[in-house]
DNA sequence: CCCTATGTTCCCAA
DNA sequence: CTTGGGAACATAGG
């Protein structure tokens, strides 16, 4: 469910609610996820984006990496209001929890000794097109898969992917190989408006996605072609079309995606 | 029963 | 060894 626009309200939100607080107790409702142990008193001197991974970071110098993958949500409690359905896992501090609900089970949480360090370059933070256009030379695969490859950019998930190839003009099923550069250029543009704007929004609330105080997000107002299947496109006489790619449900303007 | 779902990782074939 | 694609993971909803 979240991408980079809504990990990234998370991480803001939590900053304003936890920084300097101190763990009190960790609850792992769901055996899946490991026990995490060993860090009652500790205070958090910091909440970090990193990709689609939170990272909250302790005095001590260990992190607590959250990763919510396809359904998982965060959810703050200033007063104890009981476990919602599907909470699997739950940070008690001085000023309130955090509780993890994930129906599909399939967010992690893991205790990382110092910054954990991901590969991909972060699409808010110094995207170049040269940049892009090396890493993807000699890559036969689809512009979106591409896109979506967390080793290459870290954050862009298959709305967002959509949404920035239609705002580029780009079809995602061009090898990533043949853009040219210029194209790399309208990507580029086209992943920070999109990306600053869902993360203006607090992100897409097409389905179930919250933000951690449980409010929607607004970025489904802007959405150009996501979910938007045999509607009009909003920038040309075109029919928004859905196709499969990779196994991922991909929107896209034949008329003006070339 | 079928298909769908905002993610990642593993496995296999080319 | 590399690349790209599909299945698996687990659950709910249409």
């Amino acid at each position: 469910m979240p991408e980079l626009p809504e990990v990234e309200t998370l991480c803001r939100q939590l900053r304003g609610v936890i920084c300097g607080a101190q763990v009190q107790e960790i609850q792992t409702l769901d055996p899946k996820l490991g026990k995490i142990k060993g860090l009652e008193g500790e205070s958090v001197s910091g909440v970090e984006r990193l990709g689609k991974a939170l990272h909250i970071r302790l005095a001590g110098g260990l992190s607590l990496v959250i990763h919510l993958r396809m359904s998982g949500r965060l959810l703050w409690q200033q007063e104890d209001q009981g476990f919602t359905p599907h909470t699997r896992w739950a940070v008690s501090l001085s000023p309130g929890r955090i509780l993890l609900i994930d129906p599909r089970r399939f967010a992690t949480v893991a205790l990382w000794p110092g910054l954990c360090n991901s590969k991909g370059i972060d699409p808010l933070n110094g995207l170049t097109p040269l940049q892009l256009q090396e890493m993807a030379s000699n890559r036969r695969l689809p512009i979106k898969s591409f896109l979506l490859d967390q080793s290459h950019l870290a954050g862009i998930g298959n709305i967002y992917a959509c949404e920035i190839l239609h705002r580029a003009g780009i079809s995602p099923w061009r090898k990533a190989q043949d853009l040219t550069r210029a194209e790399w250029e309208r990507i580029v543009g086209a992943t920070r408006e999109v990306l600053e704007r869902a993360i203006a929004c607090r992100g897409t609330s097409i389905s179930d996605w919250r933000d951690l105080f449980g409010e929607r997000g607004e970025y489904q107002r802007y959405l150009q072609v996501y979910a938007r299947e045999g509607e009009g496109c909003k920038r040309c006489k075109g029919v928004i079309q859905r196709r499969k790619l990779n196994g991922r449900g991909t929107y896209y303007c034949p008329a003006c995606q070339k």
